[in-house]
DNA sequence: CATGAATGAGACTTCATTCAT
DNA sequence: TATGAATGAAGTCTCATTCAT
């Protein structure tokens, strides 16, 4: 399997880099391969084309968020202590990866549709184990058993991407974790309280 | 004024329809310029290059979003009453052009940097006629004193903005009108409810 | 129509010269752009892509061998003078056309199957006019009434065809319109005389 | 001598056929090398580069015809039935080989100006032998004493290629032996006849 | 002898912008 | 004002060949 070989992570984490810090329509394959230190046609061995490099680097990626959420779902604590966990994991993986960050929240809405349609097929896992943490608070009783589980994730999923997106666009520099604890009340109260 | 000529209007409602129909990545000069029945180089005499377009397209469509929010700060309703307009503002004026939604959720995303830090400049206004909103709501004893305004104004717009942005991937299939009441009690009572 | 503007006629002019002088492979877009004194992207104003240089080249050429045969049909002689002028024609077109018989004889025949399909569509039109000539010729008597017409014009075309393209790979160092007259004998008359 | 190893003809074999089934641009080294059962690396131990494998396809498979015809050459028979029996063979041997026919007709011409070149010093010996057989036959009165020895055999060579590039480029779907005898009658007797 | 992973040069095409009319 | 023909820079990907094992 390529995937597990050496220079395919390589070139995913050079990716992440030079468009973190060039931008999506300034990361040329010239540039990752240069990264990864690799020649440019050793790309084309682990990789389809540019669009595969792409979309590679948010399975590789996401796939770290949705396998953290799996572990939080299968512990014996309660629905919101699962969704505080969610958005404290989902901050802290984007916190601890700046360049990620940059990439995700950024760079990567800027490609074009098809690629933004593959993206969208890797956020689908993550945002049903989101459901299924909702599902599970309505069962339990500890959230309104009225709430339109569709709307509830998009006010969950759209608050917590606005506020890392809001972070990284004033580059960062004020310290995302302390808003967790917040948005998960917010989330939870609203803003009646 | 520029602004204030036919051919100004013209292009710029040519180029909401031609980035819909297109994607951002298709929306090239030439088609905008046929589009709006005018020569390529017509253009250049009412903007100052492409990226002058798209802002403008930005600026001029979302500034019908702010003035009507201005007029609903202005009643004398409450400040619940004012962030349900608001919501029910937003999702009419892109329920009722869905071209306009398709080029603000989807296409414009794609542009670069450059051109999304210039509409986010455009978008500030918005936000800060909701933040006062969200001012008042706190003042007037309507919302909890503690939360915090900068999240509080993320978790409204980010729901918002996930809603619709589902909406439109979803090819709009669904009555986007009916989702605003629960959206609102989502963002006031929270999930607990 | 674009075939009529002078651009045209200089860019088809420009790639026989090229592609004489480099070879198939190594002719460029931007060598024959150069060569006919526009920037490289006005090709593309007029051609689709570089194949389509290269299909036109041959129609715009192998039209005058169409168009010639079709004035030399139409005169009142006997098939057999008819044939002969053909040759002649054929033989004469490339001896004044140095570049082009290079072209045609060696250079193009190095394309892909798809451009040589289209080149075939070009001939086709070229085969059927001495189709013509030869059933003149057997239904006057003149030829033998047995022939069969598609290896007869396999035997005229082809060996047209291998006499230009040995006095091309001789470097046309001969006088290759002095054959004319000795094919036109072989052909009618075959090697018993 | 590599050339007796069995890898050797086991590559040319396997090129003969890549080269038939996706056509000479589609005929890369490492499908050959598959085709083959070796590892690319492989080919160049038994070929210089990889126009030395096309020009070895040619060599190999065309030595077969010029073989046949110095046995022909030999038999005691006249010129005239030496001359049919060449054509029968030309036919013959494309005829049970289609890949063959394919690659010597219509891909191997793609190939560059070099390779062609060398191609043509392989053709020479064979076009030697049917000089010689001409030769030998306006010797012995049964040809025209004046015929060009040059002319008539381009009127020979090109007949038979011409009949045969048609005939494979019709997708091999008639009888190409039952051309032959109508060929050698035409070269002989003209269209006269 | 044999392998096959790695290399890296090279060209077609698009499209925002200009400027002579 | 308006036109639209012309410009020219810039990047992805292929594939013959090498060389360490």
């Amino acid at each position: 399997m390529k995937r597990d070989k050496p220079k395919y992570k390589q070139i995913v984490d050079a990716a992440v880099i030079v468009i973190a810090e060039n931008g999506y329509h300034q990361a040329q394959v010239s540039k990752i391969a240069k990264e990864a230190g690799v020649a440019d046609g050793t790309i084309y061995l682990y990789f389809k084309n540019k669009e595969d490099i792409l979309i590679s680097v948010f399975r590789e990626k996401m796939g770290i968020f949705a396998e953290n959420v799996k572990e939080i779902i299968e512990k014996e604590i309660t629905a919101t202590e699962k969704l505080s966990k969610l958005i404290d994991n989902h901050f802290s993986l984007l916190y601890n990866d700046r360049h990620l960050a940059i990439v995700t929240q950024l760079e990567l809405r800027q490609s074009n549709k098809e690629l933004r349609s593959q993206i969208n097929e890797v956020l689908k896992e993550y945002l049903m184990l989101l459901d299924s943490i909702l599902k599970e608070g309505i069962e339990q009783g500890e959230f309104d058993r009225d709430i339109d589980i569709r709307l509830a994730r998009q006010m969950v999923f759209g608050t917590i991407d606005e506020t890392i997106t809001s972070w990284v666009m004033n580059d960062q520099k004020y310290d995302l974790m302390k808003l967790a604890p917040e948005v998960h009340r917010l989330i939870l109260k609203g803003m009646i309280g």
